[in-house]
RNA sequence: UGGGCGGUCGCCAAGCGGUAAGGCCCCGGACUUUGGAUCCGGUAUCGAAGGUUCGAAUCCUUCCCGCCCAGCCA
């Protein structure tokens, strides 16, 4: 169930008005259509779920469609991790997975067509040239010299430069506008470049490709899209568009443009984090710490979270960062009510109940979500010495502070209420090594008189039953909200966070997760959410921290400590 | 200085002439064997200035600010 936080945006007012006035027959067919040439990213999760999701909710259809027109810079790699991460979101496409290149022939019709109408013409200029006589966002361009050559010479080169009797970049297929224009996608934009590259679907079977431009606006044509949903910085396009999709005299899909996502603490920009990946700032594009939707899934998120994140924050034209603990609160909100308990310490200090007997082992009931009462309880076995996480005791503590300290009392949960006696320390370090505690034998969990109170319950666990794991409590990538907030003469590379991974290798887990898998999420109870790596093997578990629970007295020391 | 698009609470975002939804964050408080969860309560006059109107965030005018466009990338 997603509630419906966002009642209305300003595409679905466009589409019933559409369905009202039946503009399509009442039809509506989306797509996403990703470039090859990268991984998904959380960017693109608000596309996905925007295209299928208004596919679905009006009864239409939503394609994948890879808009492969630059072989130089495509890759089935890409193109695997791309179907495999919109499945792992949740969307179906069915049978409908299509590729510009399928249209490649069509689309070379269709460039035939308008040179006969005369509406585009074989231009020898050079790259340069070009944009010498592109002119300026203020001063108009010049017509190219070949701009007017006759429909049979633009008939000959055209088929010539298919033929690959000419070299890269030699000549291009341009479109007959206007170099007038204000806007600069109308001086005469190109539409076909020579490109003597292997395309990783038509192999070796073309030596020019069709532009984006001139491939976009027809592949949804082709395909019948009838609301053609696209970002921002395509709008000065939809006139170029246009202007091919009635000149070639063809079904007009209607482009709608909407702000991409932005969010704090992270790049999403495909050129940032191919940066990240290729300098080595993380392991690769499925490091838990991007945002990617590869990095994110082995980061332990779900696809619920991710929907009913991107159905949140809305879609409209205004350029906008929303802020990460948006999505982190998504997550919660998700894994709050499915992720079972478990108790785990990740920096241990050791505690011996001085007064619990020697060989004593007791076997204690914990709830596995106090949300779902459906998933049952399990046993945790208690003993005389424990860990509990060092954060959990200072022999000196803070104002607020409620967990234990020298002659404090606190409630190990499901357990007893103990009291510190006394702090052992190292002999050369000085550094706190064990805690000496008394349990109060009438306080287990459940029994009649267990109710009395203390301020705080922390967690533990068993020495000797426990088992030992790796944790990675992964911090955001950046420092900054805004990794582009830099000293003058910096880049966004100096906003990396250095502490982002950590790892912290003796951690100790209650027996019960002696076994779990990759891919296996749960609560550490009090310290968050967590899931299993795949670089877990056959006796060395390791667990991404997901994301944290929410922490007031986090709040309160950072306060504290300020001042 | 050309063209396109935007400017509603700290962050997202509804609103389309009838007197400012919601979510996140934040701050109180209740409850609590997770300082978790949950539950209550609190926080804007709509970029600015004029104008039209009984009435404007919504219409008009002018101004200010931000983003995008000069790839044979997408």
């Amino acid at each position: 169930m997603i509630p419906n936080y966002t009642p209305t945006n300003f595409i679905r007012n466009i589409i019933e008005e559409d369905l009202k006035s039946n503009k399509n027959g009442g039809r509506v067919h989306t797509r996403f259509p990703p470039e090859p040439n990268g991984y998904l990213h959380i960017g693109h999760a608000k596309s996905i779920c925007l295209n299928f999701g208004l596919a679905a909710e009006y009864g239409g259809l939503c394609n994948l469609r890879f808009d492969d027109t630059n072989p130089s810079k495509e890759d089935v790699e890409y193109v695997e991790s791309i179907r495999a991460d919109v499945r792992w979101l949740g969307f179906d496409w069915q049978d409908r997975e299509y590729y510009a290149s399928d249209y490649f022939d069509r689309l070379y019709e269709y460039a035939v067509q308008l040179i006969k109408a005369d509406k585009a013409y074989v231009c020898d200029l050079s790259a340069d040239e070009i944009r010498e006589y592109r002119g300026t966002l203020t001063e108009p361009g010049k017509d190219s010299p070949y701009r007017t050559r006759s429909v049979e010479e633009n008939l000959d080169l055209f088929e010539r430069m298919k033929a690959g009797e000419f070299p890269d970049g030699a000549r291009t297929l341009r479109a007959k506008i206007d170099m007038a224009s204000p806007n600069l996608n109308m001086r005469d934009p190109v539409m076909y470049r020579i490109l003597p590259a292997s395309h990783h679907r038509t192999g070796d079977k073309w030596c020019i490709y069709p532009t984006y431009d001139f491939a976009h606006g027809q592949s949804d044509s082709i395909e019948g899209i009838t609301h053609s949903i696209c970002t921002l910085e395509f709008e000065d396009h939809r006139p170029l568009y246009d202007w091919f999709l009635d000149e070639l005299n063809i079904f007009h899909p209607q482009q709608i443009e909407f702000a991409r996502l932005n969010l704090t603490y992270t790049v999403l920009s495909k050129r940032r984090l191919l940066a990240l990946v290729e300098e080595g700032h993380v392991g690769g594009w499925d490091d838990p710490r991007m945002p990617t939707l590869a990095g994110i899934r082995r980061r332990g998120y779900t696809p619920e979270a991710i929907r009913n994140f991107c159905e949140r924050i809305g879609v409209a034209k205004r350029n906008s960062t929303v802020d990460i603990a948006m999505l982190e609160h998504c997550l919660r909100e998700d894994l709050n009510k499915r992720a079972p308990r478990f108790m785990a310490v990740l920096r241990p200090l050791r505690v011996v109940i001085d007064n619990y007997p020697e060989n004593r082992v007791e076997e204690l009931e914990a709830v596995n979500n106090p949300e779902d009462p459906g998933m049952g309880t399990r046993k945790i076995p208690f003993s005389r010495v424990l860990y509990i996480d060092r954060e959990d005791f200072r022999e000196d503590p803070p104002k607020e502070f409620f967990r234990l300290a020298p002659g404090s009392e606190v409630r190990l949960r499901y357990a007893y209420i103990i009291k510190c006696a006394d702090v052992v320390k190292d002999a050369k370090t000085g550094e706190v090594s064990e805690i000496r505690c008394t349990y109060d034998p009438d306080t287990r969990s459940g029994s009649a008189k267990s109710s009395r109170k203390v301020k705080a319950t922390i967690h533990w666990v068993s020495a000797v039953h426990s088992i030992e794991a790796e944790v990675r409590p992964y911090d955001h990538l950046f420092l900054k909200p805004d990794p582009d907030d830099v000293e003058e003469g910096a880049d966004w590379r100096s906003n990396l966070n250095p502490h982002s991974l950590e790892t912290l290798k003796s951690c100790r887990l209650e027996p019960n997760l002696a076994g779990a898998t990759p891919g296996m999420r749960c609560q550490f109870e009090r310290l968050g959410y967590f899931c299993v790596d795949p670089d877990t093997s056959e006796g060395k578990l390791v667990f991404n921290r997901t994301v944290t629970l929410r922490d007031p007295w986090a709040k309160i020391e950072k306060g504290q400590k300020k001042g």
